[in-house]
DNA sequence: TATATTCATGCATAATCATGCGTAAGCAAG
DNA sequence: CTTGCTTACGCATGATTATGCATGAATATA
């Protein structure tokens, strides 16, 4: 990646978040933090941004419509999201679900090696629109508005066509012994589909949805690879997941 | 391979990927990377690209661009897009396409009864999500980042189980002989494809659209039920396509 | 105040670049 | 055919730039 390229990514970066973190875009870039503290060093004196303790802000103060956004954001899941980024490699096919979490997962995706990416959110394929390293694949089908995702039996069938390198699932019910749950019957189904079609199960779940059990079960907990969680989760329960096979993430705090 | 060869090479690259280095485009050119550099000196200084450490990047990042199109709301589009409204009846299964009119349209659709909306465009569906009373089906495949919209085989064959009452296309150019075309071959496929399994297809353009003539073909004039403009447009043209059998609709000034 | 981040600085290394020069091909005039 | 000129190209050299690491300083947060 060029570094007139970084810069160009960081404002845009900039503008949709409102604020960039130092330690986050050495990660997303693929480049080390001095690196990126150079960068923003440039763009401060460019007056592109301003730079602060931590990261940078926009020049002009937060707009009503940054602000907005930026309530949006829940740090917890976007700390979770960020856990599960050193996951994707270069050249990998990856799903990413719906649900907030992997909203967040989305908009923090690397930005310095190509991939591709399966969804079936017109809000992930949104998000990804303007990111040029990432070839972007849709999957069809009704939209099931309370998961804001396509499902059933046309999405199933397009999802049986690929294979991928990893999915990054937003977890709404995971327990040790009854498994992966979910509130509705099709999305138990589609998501069922989309794990037997993957190498790697990846599950982001914050400590509020561990030990929980919805209505349909998806899958047993040993068909899982990994667990990105953050440090409120139950070490108890954590290590019942670990002794199953999983492999457990914690996300940094704070 | 002759030096103008390389330099029309380069820019294809460059448009292909958003970015060229001066090493890979050695290996790729067979020629040393004194030549290379020696091209995107020329081709910098021709103002034809963006000279940077490492190689060269495009003039205009495409990505503010694109995002100005879709963030701005032009009110012609909008009123063009309201002229259309009418034609939509309870019950309808339609097509809303990509581009902005069309999203003005998405926007702007009734509450007041139930319809079914099929979109290749996961920026329309996302419009639409909040809307109650409207069935939403995606058309899953691979996203054709320019236009922002789902195309390709996996499209067409998804269009192809779907009949639909009406379809709504934001135009490109449209010319009495010559009928509907757009730039992109792929894109003009899965058009015509969705026009194919459309009882009525209805055409938004401002005036700037007719008249015109792009790359390849969608189809011919006859094949379209309705066309939508503004007042600006020629009249004799807009009498030339009502010749042709398409109803014409002024949308309302100012 | 104590502790952990985050930062600035200097330095080492590797990549990338500019420059000058030599060679070869193309071309026109002698 | 030869001569002289121009252009394109590759190579060698040293200069410049980009980057990561190590160190200690500065800064936030409790």
């Amino acid at each position: 990646m060029l570094q007139q390229e970084r810069h160009t990514r960081i404002l845009e970066l900039l503008s949709q978040f409102g604020r960039v973190y130092a330690t986050e875009l050495s990660l997303q870039l693929g480049v080390s933090e001095d690196t990126v503290r150079r960068d923003l060093k440039v763009l401060d004196e460019q007056k592109q941004l301003r730079r602060v303790h931590g990261g940078a802000l926009p020049l002009q103060h937060e707009s009503p419509e940054y602000r907005q956004r930026h309530e949006e954001v829940d740090p917890l899941k976007q700390r979770v999201a960020l856990a599960a980024i050193p996951l994707i490699k270069e050249g990998q096919t990856i799903l990413i679900d719906s649900g907030s979490t992997c909203l967040q997962l989305a908009m923090n995706l690397p930005t310095h090696f190509n991939f591709t990416v399966v969804t079936p959110s017109p809000l992930v394929a949104t998000k990804l629109i303007h990111h040029n390293n990432i070839e972007l694949i849709l999957l069809g089908g009704k939209i099931f508005k309370p998961a804001v995702m396509a499902l059933g039996a046309t999405t199933n069938a397009m999802l049986r066509k690929i294979h991928f390198d990893s999915c990054f699932l937003g977890v709404c019910a995971l327990h040790p012994s009854q498994g992966l749950s979910i509130n509705h019957i099709d999305e138990a189904e589609t998501l069922a589909t989309i794990i037997e079609q993957s190498e790697q199960v990846v599950t982001l779940a914050s400590y509020l949805k561990l030990g929980k059990v919805s209505t349909h079960k998806i899958c047993s907990t040993h068909k899982i690879n990994y667990l990105i969680t953050d440090s409120s989760s139950d070490p108890k329960l954590l290590k019942l997941f670990a002794e199953q096979g999983l492999e457990i993430k914690i996300c940094a705090d704070q």
